[in-house]
DNA sequence: ACGCTGCGGTACATCGATATACCGCGTTGG
DNA sequence: CCAACGCGGTATATCGATGTACCGCAGCGT
C-alpha cells in the first residue's frame, strides 16, 4: 500500500502538493507538467488515499447508519435500497442497524457516533428510541427521523401516508364497500396518526359514517393484528366491516391469519387492501390489493438531506414527492351482499 | 467532545498512561489511586476514545462489508442478522453493498476496501464477482466467500446444501412421487452444483431413476425459472415431474406463476418443494413447504471467521452445524394418480 | 561500592492526510 | 523606484490514539 508520501517522493514533489493536487484543491495552481508528474506517480503506485487518516483530519467517518425497528418486515428493504444508493453518490457507506436484536442497542449506536465511527444516524419510526435521540440530537450529531416525525427533532423526511390511506379507502368505496375497517400502527407515532387521519378523511369524503369500533390501533405486528382480526370479524354482521384496510405488511398477515382462523373467504367474505407494496403479494393467499408507497424514494431524499445536513448544516421537514399508487390484486372485490347482510359465516375454519 | 489529552490533564497523568489504562494495557503497573483518577477524569469528561484516531494507529476501520448477489431475495435477510450480530460482538461494523444496483460495484466497491475504509469482505454468491475477489485476494485482503466456495480463494462458509436437497426429495418421495424434476441453480457456482448433488443422491438413492430432461439449470431468478417451469409443465404425461423441488424463493415463484399459467394446480396436479424458508412462505398461495436452511447460522459463522482471520489470519473451509429442517405446508402432497397418469391438464388459466 | 531488578510511570515518534502560513522570484502599476 | 501581486509551489503543525523506548528511584544482594 503506497501513501501520499511514496507518490511525492516519485513525483518529485511535496506531500502537500501532491495531496492538494490529488484530492483537486481549487486554490492550488500548478503547472500541467507538474500535475501530470504526480497523476503519473499515483497511478504508477496504484496510490488510494487512505480513508480512516483523511477521516481523523476531516473529522468524518464517511460512514451513516440506519436503525430500523423491525427487520422482518421486507418492505424496508426497498428503503434500504434507496439509502445506500443516494448515500454512495457521496460517497458515504450505510450501516444497517437492528434497533431491537442484540447486534446494535440503542447504547451500542450511541456508542459508535459518539467514537466517530458514525457520522449521522437515519432513524426508522422514530418513537421507540426518543431516549436515544434526545441523547444524540442534543449533542448536534446528525440524525434524522425517516418515515415519522419525531417532535423534538429538526428535520424528518416521510411520504404521504395520509394520500396512501386515501388511496386504499377510496378503492374499496369504488367497489361498494360501506363498513371499512381500519386496522392502524401505533398512535403515539407520527406516521400512524397520519395513516389514520387519511382512512378518515377519505371516510368523511365518501359520506361514510365511521364506526369507532374497527378503527382500531395495532403495533405493525402480526400478532396484534391477528387478535384485532380476529375481534372485527367477531362483530355482529351489521357492524362487521366488509372490508379492512391494513397499514403495514405483518399487520395484514396477521388479519389474513385471523380470517383464515375464522373461516372468513377472501375477498368474497371481506376484502382487505394492506398498505406498502413488494413483489411477493402477487403471489399470497390471496394476491393482496396494496399501496404502493415510495420507500425507495423516501430512502433516497433522507440519505441525501442527511448528507447535506452533515455538510452544510441545512436540515427540514421533507414529504416525499413521488405520489403513492394503488396496485390492485385479488384481496379485494365488491361486498358479497349475501354474506354481509346474512348470516355470520359459520366459523369453522376453511382449511382442510 | 473530549479527547485523552483532556482526560490525561485532568487526571494529571500523561497521554500514554491514560491511554494504556483506559485500554486495559495489561503491561501497565499503575497505583489503584492513579487508575481512579484516570477513570473518574474520563467518567467526568464522558470521554470516548476517537475510533478514527484509533484505526489510523492500528490499520484497521472496524468495517467489514457484505456483497450480495440479489438483494431482491429475501432470504439474505437472516444471514445478515447473523453476520450483523456475530461482528458486534467483535466491535465491527457491517456494511450492505448490492453487487449489481448502482449504490456500490465492485470497482467502488475495491476502492472502499483499499481506501482502508474497509477491513474485509463477505462475499455471497462468489462467482458473480470472480475479477474482483481474484484482485482483492490477490492484494491479502481477508476475504471469504458465503454460501458458496471459489477455486482461488482459500476459506469459506457454507451450508450441507446436499443433505438440504435430500430432505427435499425424501420428502417427496416419502409421498409416493417417482418423477421428481429439479428446479437449480447455476452449475458454475459451488453451491448451485452441491445442491445438484444432493437431489441427485436422493434420486439414486430411493431407486429412483434420473430423467435428464427435468433435471434444469436455473439462473435463481424469477423470470428463468418461469420459463424452465412452462417448459417442465409441458411434457407428455408420462415424463412430466409430478414433482418439482426448487433451489431459491425466485425459483419457486417462477415456479409458481408458471403453474398458474399452465392450469395446473398445486399440489394437485404438481407438488413443490423449496429450499430457504420464510415466515411469509406460509402465506403464499399455496403455502409453500420448504427446507429451512441455517442462514442466520451460517451468517453467524462467517462472520466470526473473517474476524478472525483479519486479527490472525487463520482462515479455512467451514461448513455451518446446524442441519437444515423440513417446514410442511400445503403445497406437497401424494401424486395424484388420476392426473399423472391421465390426459394432460387442460392447459387454461385457473384464474378467473 | 556496584550492578541489577522492579515499580510507576513518561517522552516521543509514529499512523497518513490535510490545512494554513508562507516562500522566493519575476512582473506590473503608479 | 518601490510596492503589490501572481505564480508555483513548500514547511510545518495539526487530527487523536498507540506503542516502544526509556527514565529516576528504591531496595537488594554481593
Amino acid at each position: 500500500m503506497s501513501t501520499l508520501k511514496d507518490v511525492a517522493a516519485r513525483a518529485g514533489v511535496s506531500v502537500s502538493t501532491a495531496a492538494r493536487l490529488l484530492r483537486g484543491d481549487s486554490t492550488l495552481v500548478v503547472r500541467p507538467v507538474t500535475r501530470h508528474r504526480v497523476e503519473v506517480a499515483a497511478a504508477d503506485l496504484a496510490y488510494r488515499a487512505n480513508g480512516v487518516a483523511r477521516g481523523l483530519r476531516t473529522r468524518r467517518s464517511g460512514t451513516l447508519a440506519v436503525l430500523l425497528p423491525d427487520p422482518q418486515n421486507i418492505m424496508w428493504n426497498a428503503m434500504l435500497r434507496g439509502i445506500e444508493h443516494a448515500a454512495a453518490r457521496s460517497d458515504y457507506l450505510v450501516v444497517v442497524a437492528d434497533a431491537h436484536g442484540p447486534s446494535l442497542d440503542p447504547d451500542q449506536l450511541g456508542r459508535l457516533v459518539l467514537e466517530r465511527r458514525i457520522d449521522g444516524l437515519l432513524v426508522a419510526f422514530a418513537r421507540v428510541h426518543d431516549d436515544l435521540i434526545e441523547q444524540l440530537a442534543g449533542r448536534g450529531l446528525p440524525l434524522l427521523p425517516v418515515n415519522s416525525k419525531s417532535d423534538n427533532v429538526a428535520g424528518s423526511v416521510t411520504m404521504d401516508d395520509a394520500a396512501g390511506s386515501r388511496l386504499a379507502v377510496e378503492h374499496l368505496v369504488a367497489l361498494g364497500h360501506r363498513r371499512i375497517g381500519f386496522l392502524g400502527g401505533r398512535l403515539d407515532t407520527d406516521v400512524g396518526r397520519r395513516r389514520e387521519e387519511g382512512y378518515r378523511t377519505a371516510m368523511v369524503d365518501a359520506g361514510l359514517p365511521i364506526d369507532e369500533v374497527v378503527v382500531r390501533e395495532g403495533d405493525y405486528t402480526q400478532g396484534t393484528a391477528a387478535q384485532i382480526g380476529a375481534q372485527l370479524l367477531d362483530l355482529s354482521s351489521e357492524r362487521r366491516p366488509t372490508a379492512i384496510y391494513t397499514v403495514s405488511l405483518p399487520t395484514a398477515l396477521g388479519l389474513l391469519t385471523a380470517a383464515h382462523a375464522a373461516g372468513a373467504r377472501i375477498p368474497d367474505d371481506l376484502s382487505v387492501v394492506t398498505m406498502d407494496d413488494h413483489e411477493i403479494l402477487a403471489h399470497l393467499d390471496p394476491p393482496l390489493t396494496a399501496v404502493c408507497m415510495p420507500m425507495e424514494r423516501m430512502g433516497e431524499l433522507a440519505a441525501g438531506m442527511l448528507v447535506e445536513a452533515m455538510e452544510h448544516g441545512a436540515i427540514r421537514h421533507a414529504v416525499t414527492d413521488a405520489p403513492p399508487e394503488l396496485v390492485v390484486r385479488r384481496s379485494t372485490a365488491p361486498p358479497n351482499v349475501a354474506t354481509a347482510a346474512g348470516p355470520t359465516f359459520d366459523g369453522t375454519s376453511s382449511a382442510p
